[in-house]
DNA sequence: CGGCTTTGACCGGCGC
DNA sequence: GCGCCGGTCAAAGCCG
């Protein structure tokens, strides 16, 4: 957290070790003429590796886990003197710089202890104060909710719980009782949603989704299998148990824009191209794409170049995976569901919500003033702009200052594209544009803009909190087909999350 | 040979 | 009903 240039890599199964090759050298170490193995992991609170302290010498680190031919003073010194390149001369005085090196080791190692209790003691405070805000606003979401019923409907259902209908408003999930009528029908019905959130919203609102992702997950099965069909358009019509006309759920794509030269951006899926097309008003084709990672992935995008601009590739994603993904596709998942969470959340809070971003995200600031809406595609879909660029600087809008404003409309929503399995918290959602060989990467645009909102701090500890708190489960498995997590209770975080702070 | 891309055909929704 | 359009299918070809 206090040093750039680090990349941070949460393991939450065993695919995490498995990383894209095109974000894996984000190490921004100043001391790097070295090729050394680039550190994957940092555990910030494991007591017996204070070594592996952030902003801590990385050489020291890296010479301890990997073979490179970095001194690792703190071991053998002399020994490592003879292989470095620097020179076999100084052998002589390795004798008489070991005693000080070990003895300035020490001192440093203890200031490393003192420093990851900190962190910790820290850590605790942004988890508790994060659980208040989310106590806070759940209560204040109920309360908006109950008004908004009054105000639609001119009278409430009887309202089974305040926590339930809080729930509810931030779980799109159509649900049979209470939940429905708080989706006014009309506003999804024949409405198209488009959300346009520019990359400064979208990096806020992913960098609070820190925590909140287990809720996600819990609806994110639900929507796998209400989008698994390829005939997704008639699925708004194959709710059995939708007894009413009104289906407020309805099918949201998450639109990716990022400027590329490739054809395609590296998420860090499989896909196989099924389908191209010449999609009117724009004199670029449009490429469809299958996620072939596993058999029966329901995970689609689309690919189209913007008639405007071509350097602009527009991505559009649909579905969710339900299968493991690798980080860097975790990545991406994260932000595209954390982006239809955000679109999802608005269809369910009022059709007054949806004509107007600002009441669109009562509770999101970053959103408020950037999210637009559209009536003109078949589908809901919000759009990321990153078209930015990771090198420049993420121009970070920020209406508010305190990292309480976490946009909690994301919480209990579907991840509609992540997966389960990788039920990390919402790390701010990052969007890989493409990273491939040449190309810079969506990761890192989103992740250059992470790095430098100071929310992330807060959502890295909530997320940290949440990966310490609960206990991981060896085995990899993961709840894949198993929505149970409970809203507002951080499911185990299985996923791996890879943080880049340029 | 398996997996992928290409590309024309096909299908369903929607507007006129 | 018809045509347009978006989306998907599937055969053929390509490639490693």
């Amino acid at each position: 957290m206090d040093k750039q240039g680090r990349e941070l890599v949460f393991f939450h199964s065993g695919d995490f070790l498995r990383q894209n090759p095109g974000v894996s050298d984000h190490t921004n170490d100043s001391s790097s003429d070295h090729t050394k193995p680039i550190i994957k992991e940092v555990d910030f609170f494991s007591s017996d590796r204070t070594s592996e302290l952030p902003g801590t010498d990385q050489e020291k680190k890296i010479g301890t886990i990997g073979s490179s031919s970095l001194v690792d003073s703190s071991i053998n010194t002399g020994l490592n003197l003879l292989t470095s390149s620097s020179g076999i001369s100084i052998i002589a005085n390795v004798k008489n710089t070991d005693n000080n090196e070990l003895s300035g080791l020490q001192g440093e190692l203890e200031r490393l202890h003192d420093e990851n209790k900190k962190l910790r003691s820290l850590l605790d405070q942004i988890t508790k104060s994060y659980r208040d805000l989310q106590a806070q606003l759940i209560m204040a979401t109920q309360k908006q909710t109950q008004g908004n019923r009054i105000e639609q409907k001119g009278e409430l259902n009887d309202t089974p719980g305040s926590i339930m209908s809080a729930q509810h408003l931030m779980d799109p999930r159509p649900r049979p009782s209470v939940t429905l009528d708080v989706n006014d029908p009309s506003v999804s019905d024949d409405k198209t949603q488009e959300v346009l959130v520019s990359s400064t919203n979208t990096v806020g609102t992913k960098s609070q989704m820190l925590g909140k992702r287990a809720s996600i997950e819990d609806g994110l099965d639900q929507t796998s299998q209400s989008w698994g069909s390829p005939k997704s358009p008639k699925l708004e019509h194959e709710k059995p148990d939708e007894q009413t006309p009104e289906v407020p759920f309805r099918k949201a794509r998450v639109s990716v824009r990022a400027r590329s030269d490739a054809p395609l951006i590296s998420d860090g899926c499989q896909w196989r191209k099924y389908g191209q097309k010449m999609a009117k008003g724009n004199p670029c084709p449009r490429a469809y794409y299958r996620c072939t990672m596993a058999v029966g992935c329901p995970v689609r995008k689309q690919v189209q170049r913007c008639a405007e601009d071509k350097t602009i590739l527009i991505t559009t994603y649909e579905g969710n995976h339900n299968h493991p993904l690798p980080p860097a596709a975790t990545a991406m998942a994260s932000t595209t569901s954390a982006a239809a969470a955000m679109l999802l959340s608005g269809s369910t809070t009022s059709k007054e919500g949806l004509s107007s971003s600002s009441s669109f995200y009562p509770s999101f600031p970053y959103a408020s003033t950037m999210a637009t809406l559209s009536a003109s595609a078949p589908f809901p879909t919000i759009t990321l702009d990153l078209t930015q660029g990771p090198n420049t600087t993420m121009p970070f809008h920020r209406t508010s200052p305190s990292p309480a404003t976490f946009p909690l409309p994301l919480h209990g929503f579907p991840q509609l594209l992540g997966h389960p399995m990788y039920a990390s918290p919402k790390l701010p959602a990052i969007p890989s544009v493409q990273l491939g060989q040449r190309h810079a990467s969506m990761v890192e645009t989103v992740t250059a803009a992470i790095a430098s909102d100071p929310n992330f701090t807060a959502a890295l500890a909530a997320a940290i909190s949440t990966f310490m708190g609960t206990p991981r489960s060896s085995d990899g498995t993961n709840n894949h087909n198993a929505p149970s997590g409970i809203p507002g209770s951080p499911q185990l975080p299985q996923s791996c999350t890879t943080f880049s702070t340029n």
